[in-house]
DNA sequence: AGCACCGCTTGACGAATATCAATCGATCTA
DNA sequence: TAGATCGATTGATATTCGTCAAGCGGTGCT
């Protein structure tokens, strides 16, 4: 309950409840509470069966899955954004786990109070059914993507988008450590390296986080982005205006990257 | 209108449908209509808008995603399973592409219907989001099935996956041709009987669309199957009692394969 | 029967990618 | 400041995988 009402403001304007009345908004939030966690903070295991929905107010956090000793990345999310949606609907086991990249807020909701809640009222269902429709296309681009194209596309394609995002700026900036963008690209951070060098001939210049897309033209026609696949959603200046572009992994605001890859 | 009851009865029995009430069932089956297909139409082009919620009652059904000239299959449908659930929710179009595989017997439901009856009935719009929620997590189970895993392991875990689906018979038959099966195991045919091949070190034998899997455990060590990623839900046979083993691409029933791969 | 077509298989080759190792640079710490 | 640590890069090498080509074995048609 320890937190401020900004926060609770920003909960609020999620695609998920901004259409919600204050009643369904006030019973979905009941028992809900803010934590904070340091970076590389562990705040779900796959396998573990999950009791909350999770709401990324601040910092940064790392959907993965694991596999062998093997892990990959399956999303990479920013504020606000929910997560888990899914597992929690279902009352079921996380497919992946969630840690922290930065140190961040969080603010946890009872699922069973979200359950109920959706019995209640067919509005906040239908929301929720939104939501998760916007996931799973989310995903079934994240799939498209990885399957179709190779590793360069997928980091053209990456690139692209990231450059949309930032309203169309030059120097983009990359918003994750490079071998977190190589294993949610699906690669090695080696070969990464080595898909930024080719790149080079497109006009594609690299000093540590900052990357300047050249020539963007040219890149494009290297990537050939395509909106059944990349969701060049508009960038987070303009007012998102009404809930549309779909949501990504469970979660309702900024998605950093195209989609897992 | 031209259907006959007990096809009406296998709609009826999905999750979807199962709880509802006979008033909401009416409601959104209002002006449905059943079409027969031959083999090989194209029912849905990646980009459509979609206007139907397609319910498969009888054949097989592909749904496949494409980029610059390449095509991959993203799921293998089986009746009873209904389709495309996700863009009929959003109003959205469709991202991928579907089409029959044999001669299918299709129902096909009006999803102004079945919104207007979402934003009425609590229970139904859960049904919903539950069903939605399957199909995102095998999604997950898909991309970490792909990224995780080679060419030769996810093929063992398909075959291991259809084993327990085709109840432990020891011929398993493969329920599609291995150019689909390929496609959906994100390779090339040519790499897939060199996979086959590979695997006949651990017992596996194949006569056309019969495969014997000599030595299971010999094949399961190799394959590692994971609850986190391999659905290796009740064989067909057990009535599937409390409709629960995840869905799969929008689609209720069985499924043909752990997940695209 | 003869023929064409199609799906599957096999081999050879090249491209893409992972892995191992070493190096460089920046940051943090003692 | 010196040392240690970590991420990023680069090279060498092995494996995986796709592509091209040919051959095999069915099915269907005439």
């Amino acid at each position: 309950m320890t937190m401020r009402a900004a926060d609770l403001d920003r909960v609020r304007a999620l695609p998920l409840f901004c259409r919600a009345t204050p009643e369904v908004f006030r019973d979905v939030t009941a028992g809900a509470f803010l934590q904070r966690f340091p970076a590389g903070t562990t705040l779900l295991m796959e396998g573990d069966t999950v009791d909350f929905l999770y709401v990324l107010l601040d910092g940064a956090v790392e959907l993965q899955g694991s596999w062998k000793e093997k892990e990959t990345t399956l999303a990479l999310l920013r504020p606000v954004s929910t997560f888990i949606l899914a597992a929690v609907v279902l009352d079921a086991d996380a497919l992946m786990s969630a840690r922290t990249l930065e140190r961040s807020e969080i603010l946890m909701l009872s699922g069973e109070a979200l359950r109920r809640t959706m019995r209640q009222d067919a509005d906040f269902s239908f929301a929720v059914a939104q939501e998760l429709s916007g996931c799973y296309r989310g995903l079934v681009r994240a799939v498209k993507n990885q399957k179709l194209r190779g590793g360069v596309e997928r980091l053209a394609n990456y690139l692209l988008t990231q450059r949309v995002r930032q309203g169309m700026r030059d120097p983009i900036v990359l918003p994750h450590e490079k071998r977190v963008l190589a294993s949610l690209l699906g690669m090695s951070p080696e070969n990464l390296s080595r898909a930024f060098a080719n790149l080079s001939s497109y006009g594609v210049v690299v000093h540590g986080a900052e990357v300047s897309l050249g020539r963007p033209d040219a890149l494009e026609r290297l990537a050939r982005p395509d909106p059944l696949i990349d969701n060049h959603m508009p960038p987070p200046s303009s007012v998102v205006g009404k809930a549309e572009s779909e949501r990504w992994a469970t979660q309702t605001g900024r998605t950093c990257g195209t989609v897992l890859g």
